[in-house]
DNA sequence: AGCGAGAATTTTGTATACAAATTACGATAC
DNA sequence: GTATCGTAATTTGTATACAAAATTCTCGCT
């Protein structure tokens, strides 16, 4: 296949970054941990060259820092700090006001059909949220696909920095999904307003329920991040 | 001594950066044209190592896009477009709505120091704007200061994504901003609504009040560019 | 034992050689 | 004259060698 020789060239640095991403979000890299080119390298079977392209890249990105007390450029996890938690969740919730805002002013159509997905969506949250057991994998799972329903009216710009900036939300969504199930009931009716303001093509509504909703995400983590102690922050 | 920025060890790869950003901004790059890795090296007397990290960056930052019709990675400067444009500024006034949000809910003291100066600006920003013979480049700096004023309030991470992103407005304002000159007093206007929000600690009215602003830039940019035709989007 | 200076080690930054892939060009056939 | 195929040139991707800078370790001195 000629594809997959195409892709193969242009794969490696795509996979190295992918493949530390997902260990820095599901913290089997842990915050304060320093990232060693050389270390991944081998490690992966690469030369630096893609290495460094994919720590660059998650650097500008925020996963990781420049160690702060060192002198020299020493790149580092990320820590999670309940400060940070904060406005990653505004930042999300700005992103995704303004595809909710231009969703809310397409024709009437394509708003009908958009808010029937997202009631589906969201009568399945309610219900895995609702279970005895709930799911936290598919909770999660719904929650996400919910959000990114709307985020197909973003334009580009704004889909691929939301891209870049809701993963690191899950990494302080995923430590702490498990403590939130009492809250998800609220999550189910703000959700319900943002589709309500879709649908009626109201765009300041849909806008300011999408900030609304991350902003109550956002109080609600802080008090768990706060009572779980941070990580990484020494 | 020695620390001629040229020698220092981090600076090169930011020296690149800076001075292909700069070229793309102020147009003498132009959108659609090719961005060569060798070329830039040998032109700039370094190797390709360091360009090739500017030009990740530069990629990522949206200032350099894939060329579209070629199947291999060839890295053009981003084209002009209206729409962009409108994403553009939506874009900044969400971040800047942040910022302003955050700063309408400091301590009173803060705040009224805060609209003081913010007044003064915008009272020479109005002043630049009624000369007969209005300066562009005076004008624009004033625009461009108010508005960073306030993001002083804003986290790490929104002002970084602010500082990555506001230069790409440049390129636009870069385009209109002589021919509108009589929409200037609009601005002052808006300037004061924002002004006035943060002294009174109305966080929600400040975010908003920011957002129309750049809304509004927007629709009036739009207008511009469609008269004027874009550039690079053929 | 503590502290500091210097050496060794670690790690990143840069340059360059080489390989792979795509595009451009030209030649040939219909 | 045009289309198609093959080859050459351009350009990016990767690996590696080497240099510079910083941290760490060690040894000597107080």
């Amino acid at each position: 296949m000629r594809t997959s020789a195409i892709s193969r060239k242009r794969a490696r640095p795509q996979e190295v970054y992918e493949r530390l991403r997902a260990l820095i979000i599901d913290g089997r890299l842990a915050p304060g941990t320093r990232v060693i080119e050389t270390d991944v390298a081998t490690r992966l079977g690469v030369s630096r060259t893609p290495v460094r392209g994919a720590l660059q890249r998650l650097q500008q990105e925020g996963y990781v820092v420049d160690s702060p007390t060192l002198r020299q450029t020493r790149p580092t996890v990320a820590p999670l700090t309940s400060e940070d938690a904060h406005e990653v969740f505004l930042l999300v919730g700005a992103l995704e006001g303004l595809a909710a805002s231009r969703a809310a002013l397409g024709i009437a159509a394509e708003r009908t059909a958009l808010a029937a997905e997202l009631t589906d969506i969201n009568e399945a949250f309610r219900a895995a949220a609702a279970a005895q057991r709930p799911d936290h994998g598919r909770i999660f799972e719904l929650d996400e696909r919910f959000h990114r329903c709307y985020m197909k009216a973003a334009g580009r710009r704004v889909r691929s920095l939301h891209d870049t900036v809701k993963p690191q939300a899950e990494r302080y969504e995923r430590l702490y999904v498990s403590m939130l199930t009492s809250e998800l009931h609220t999550s189910v009716v703000e959700h319900r307003a943002i589709v309500r303001a879709i649908r009626a093509g109201d765009a300041p509504a849909a806008q300011a329920a999408v900030e609304t909703n991350w902003r109550n995400a956002a109080e609600r983590l802080a008090a768990v991040v706060a009572a779980t102690g941070e990580r990484g922050s020494w």
